[in-house]
DNA sequence: TTGTTTAATTGCAATAATACGATTAATGTT
DNA sequence: AACATTAATCGTATTATTGCAATTAAACAA
């Protein structure tokens, strides 16, 4: 029914379409690792809603967590943030039309 | 809660999370413009269905549509998909860490 | 006017996403 | 061992999304 390029696009999209996963992405590229606690804190969700949210982002490899004796060190993954890009800039700058059809 | 560029990253994200949307837009860019008629038939989903994904996508701003006779003809927003690309690339482009963390 | 074509809207069922309290699991500390 | 700390998982209520049949609306044609 879909591309496998539409339904990767798609994939990729809906994790980023959610202010918390965004708001946990920039954070963890602001402070280059993070806790689970410190992102409960500092979005202001429950550590169960946060621990989700984490959860997706890992299954689709954007980030990685190591454990640190009773934490666990979030990061951006990035090689497969490398990879990521490259198809949503293959989506985004696709050849726009010179002037608007209508 | 969330910052307005974290709110709006997720606003768009969430249009691009739907394969369909992503098959929409492709096509829009493919053929410059398009009718309701022929996407539903392209992509293999009920006209009312397209129209609702139009709908979102108009919504957005990221494409528009001008009545022709019976028909709807469909196109991007050249304008709004350059701002809206400038935000994602923001977004997506932020200086990544020189090794990983974890 | 009557019919035809195309798209939007409505209503609704099915599914998915979100948030969090309660609990469990894992690790470290005393 | 007993306790403390942190994160994952489970269960569940709430809300949002998706898809489409049926209908309505709008524009054109005869």
């Amino acid at each position: 029914m879909y591309t496998d390029q539409q339904k990767e696009i798609a994939l990729i999209a809906k994790v980023f379409g959610h202010p918390a996963r965004v708001a946990i992405l920039q954070q963890l590229f602001k402070i280059d690792a993070c806790y689970c606690g410190d992102l409960s804190e500092e979005i202001g969700l429950a550590q169960p809603t946060i621990s989700q949210h984490l959860k997706e982002l890992k299954t689709l490899g954007l980030i990685k967590g190591t454990v640190e004796g009773v934490k666990v060190c979030y990061c951006i993954d990035i090689e497969n943030w490398t990879k990521m890009k490259m198809l949503m800039h293959q989506f985004l700058d696709q050849d726009i039309p010179k002037a608007d059809c209508c």
